[in-house]
DNA sequence: CCCGCATCTGACAACGTTGTCCAGGCCCTA
DNA sequence: TAGGGCCTGGACAACGTTGTCAGATGCGGG
């Protein structure tokens, strides 16, 4: 009761400090600090007396305060576009692994694709004092990081380069991987092959249609521009694409799908079709292989990004002055089906 | 170059403070605090030479310092199994979105189903002081939670009740949905129905069990223990207890999987399979409409389980003092096709 | 011209922890 | 037994911010 009484103003619902735990021991505070941080030099029996009044008073400590006085927070901030997507659990988790590896807690944000957003979780971020950020960019002007990373905020940028800075980025090689999905669309016989992506000022939907562009190039085939649809993502206009470039007198007898979001709603789209169209899709899709075709796609390893970059962010916070690299990881093309229809 | 000399000890790498912006102005250190959090009493001449050294300095406030000082994080934790788990990923979403919209940030961590993890991790958040907690619990005790919860943290659980404790949770109607989907199937005639499931210390995995039975019963129908397989959710082993119940003199017809990933391993040996077997999910799963036959599934909506769950917790923090309370969802039986095969 | 009041500003303490440093007690050696 | 070194414990300042309160300034009215 009188405790209660006593420490009524306190702000986090009477919790007790290492005052506390000092007066009730009857030691120092620093003795406290030292048992709670298993410091040497406090003998068994005054450490056994602490660690009691911890228990009695359940105290933990306030690791605000400990930041403060440190200036590490062991914590990371990620900032992605949509935990949701299934792309990014998975990739978020293995960010979370590294992060525990190295005794740091992560935190995260969705940027939902949108520039101010992002900017805003990352500056958020950084006011909790993060140690380091790994940002998968929504927007493509990065300067506002500048300040923060001259402060020494480690910063790993992941599947997009970051824009009008220099700063590490980890990616999928998303122009070999496009380039190769439809190579191999052409080396099926295909030649009126569309292309479904995201818009272009998106980084890797830019690279994978720069690789479609180089694959059809390379086999010589002129590019009809009512083969390509760009910026579209949402299901119902992936659908309209879709179905216009396959009707009229010409209609592709392949599609390449430049996301997992796109590939998804072509398969639906196609499977509504009489007749058989092939596809291949950038990003592996759960369950693909269980699809009547299954669904061949170029996969990249989503987990691998992550922990590739989180190893990089906690090497630049362990010290090591690195200059600015960009890592590329490479794709893989899995043949399930879809890609290895023939033309009609 | 004289800034860097007078400053080096500083473990923010060098970060201007409060008190360098004042100085740079010319003015106090508590006229600086009062423009970055917008208080009035400032002359918009001063507020406009604080802004420049604030600009010029690249200040960024420190909320460790702030939360020390007010006693409030702004943040919440949320301690999940896996987020690579296509389950959690729209709750953790859903959750991000209400915090967002109360201005807090998420802090989040995977407990891998393991419940020592779980209540590290849960005591990692807490000692740095989140104003409160979604947890979707591994463990069956959370005693170890009583000193936290009555020093304010607000908590709340969600997909499976708290231990031994009295608390807020959020959960699915696991019991009615499996008893649904099972009473489903025996509406189409079927009499011997496989279970498969995880472990049954694990509550929802109980109640799925329980909504098995229940529908079994209710049907007259006695179970067969050969029929039922708990505690397997590894594709290898899923795949072996499927196939156990699958041959013999009198095999199942049909199938109740008890999660995603049960369900997503029993949709492959069905595939392989000869003769047609029904099959009911528990979980939606993606592209269940697409495969042959489509894929039913008592679906649980994730997203609303985060987004209730969130949205209670904020409630605790707005200072409303509710008695604990048990939040249960309804399921939705998604036919489409797999779970309408009649018995071989 | 001075007083009172409103407005703006700044000095100071406090938040809970950790780093520094010194005091006191003990044991060992000369 | 005196002196020195080691071990343990505690007082105090500092981290960067915000709340409190009082001082300074300016203005209008008596």
């Amino acid at each position: 009761m009188d405790r209660t009484a006593r420490r009524t103003e306190n702000r986090y619902g009477n919790r007790p400090t290492m005052k506390d735990v000092a007066a009730r021991a009857g030691v120092g505070l620093k003795t406290v600090s030292r048992v709670v941080n298993g410091e040497p030099g406090v003998t068994p029996d005054t450490e056994r007396r602490v660690q009691e009044a911890i228990a009695a008073l359940g105290f933990r400590r306030n690791d605000s305060a400990r930041v403060l006085r440190k200036g590490r927070t062991a914590s990371i901030g990620l900032v992605l576009e949509d935990l949701a997507d299934p792309f990014y659990g998975p990739l978020s988790r293995a960010v979370e692994e590294v992060a525990r590896a190295h005794g740091a807690l992560l935190i995260n944000g969705s940027s939902a694709e949108d520039p101010d957003r992002e900017q805003e979780l990352v500056l958020a971020l950084c006011a909790r004092r993060v140690d380091g950020l790994v940002v998968i960019p929504a927007g493509d002007d990065h300067r506002y990081l500048e300040p923060e990373i001259a402060a020494g905020v480690a910063t790993v940028f992941v599947d997009r380069p970051a824009g009008r800075i220099d700063a590490d980025v980890v990616l999928s090689d998303s122009f070999g991987g496009a380039r190769d999905g439809v190579a191999h669309l052409i080396a099926g016989g295909h030649r009126r092959i569309g292309f479904i992506g995201d818009q272009p000022r998106i980084h890797t939907a830019a690279e994978r249609l720069r690789g479609y562009r180089a694959a059809m190039e390379d086999a010589g085939i002129p590019v009809d521009e009512r083969w390509m649809s760009l910026g579209v993502t949402d299901p119902e206009r992936v659908r309209r694409a879709a179905e216009e470039m396959l009707k009229g007198q010409e209609p592709v007898t392949a599609i390449f799908a430049g996301n997992n979001r796109v590939t998804v709603t072509v398969v639906r789209v196609l499977a509504e079709l009489d007749r058989r169209v092939a596809l291949v899709g950038f990003d592996d899709i759960e369950l693909g292989d269980l699809l009547q075709p299954g669904v061949t796609v170029v996969a990249q390893d989503a987990a691998q990004l992550g922990r590739t970059a989180a190893e990089r962010l906690f090497r630049q916070l362990d010290g090591a002055t690195l200059l600015p690299e960009r890592i590329e990881l490479p794709t893989r093309l899995i043949q399930r089906g879809s890609g290895e229809l023939p033309p009609a």
